[in-house]
RNA sequence: AGCCACCGGGAGUGGUUC
């Protein structure tokens, strides 16, 4: 059973949804039946490829088995939906959820409000905080950082810094993503100066940035056209054994052709090559 | 019963379809 379960989660997880099925059906007709955490990695496989329909038919025959979907299980389909862009159709599956006596929560809420705010549905995000605060549902790190996501993208500093404290004051230690998403928010409207003085912050407090805060910051100077800034930071990130990868590289050649400057993104692109990164 | 492990949510550039 175990040998089964390990070989279909890898299946899974590697993106291999007829594999993983032959296996599950092998394992069934050996009367083994499955658990949750393998029937959750097949659900999940279904909901990623656009198959809601199969998925929920598996979740039925759970059901039937006794397997009980767990809101791991639900997740699974809401952030399908939601990354279908229907993620008002995953607010449909609340009181699914709820006529299984299954609770929707931090997760499941959190899944939905990302997927509102990446449509661009901000009223409607806000909303769904408003009454997952209101049904008793306690916001963790990554809820937070969604919000913050929310505001940095429209360029609500403001806003989202007020969210990056309350943060801090509920108790939860910022990491490196919720980190690297304020300090992109105040890239993106080009104050370096806050974006940098709260990348210092983070190594103060040993948070240790990777390649996308470093990506985020390189980019911020690109674009005011500091060529320099933005090749000192390489060379900080470099010193920090942290590897730019493509997206990286394609920052700095963008930032080179914006002016005009085509020799040195050639170079760019043969140093690529020479680090075994290939553009896509 | 308690603890642990495994499955679900968050961050960066440009290109491309309509």
């Amino acid at each position: 059973a175990f040998n089964f379960k390990s070989l279909i989660c890898g299946f899974c997880s590697m993106g291999l949804l007829g594999k993983a099925l032959e296996v599950f059906n092998t394992m069934v007709e050996c009367g083994v039946l499955p658990g949750i955490v393998t029937c959750n990695s097949l659900v999940d496989l279904y909901c990623m490829e656009g198959h809601i329909q199969e998925a929920l038919q598996l979740m039925n025959e759970m059901q039937n088995q006794s397997i009980i979907p767990n809101s791991s299980t639900y997740n699974a389909v809401i952030n399908g939906l939601c990354k279908e862009k229907t993620s008002e159709r995953a607010l449909e599956i609340f009181p699914l959820m709820l006529k299984r006596n299954v609770f929707p929560g931090v997760v499941n809420y959190s899944t939905i409000l990302d997927g509102l705010a990446k449509e661009s549905k901000l009223k409607k995000a806000l909303k769904l905080y408003t009454r997952m605060l209101k049904v008793g549902v306690t916001p963790d790190l990554v809820t937070y950082t969604i919000l913050i996501n929310i505001f940095c993208r429209c360029g609500r500093m403001y806003e989202a810094y007020g969210l990056f404290q309350e943060t801090s004051m509920k108790g939860l230690v910022p990491d490196t993503v919720s980190y690297t998403s304020i300090i992109a928010g105040f890239c993106g409207i080009g104050d370096m100066k806050n974006a940098r003085a709260l990348f210092n912050e983070m190594l103060q407090r040993g948070i240790e940035p990777n390649v996308v805060t470093y990506t985020c910051l390189v980019d911020g100077f690109c674009k005011l056209n500091r060529m320099d800034l933005a090749n000192m930071l390489i060379d900080e990130m470099r010193s920090n054994k942290v590897t730019p990868d493509v997206v990286t590289y394609n920052v700095l050649i963008t930032g080179y052709q914006r002016l005009g400057k085509l020799d040195r993104a050639h170079e760019l692109l043969d140093e690529m090559k020479e680090e075994g990164i290939f553009p896509d």
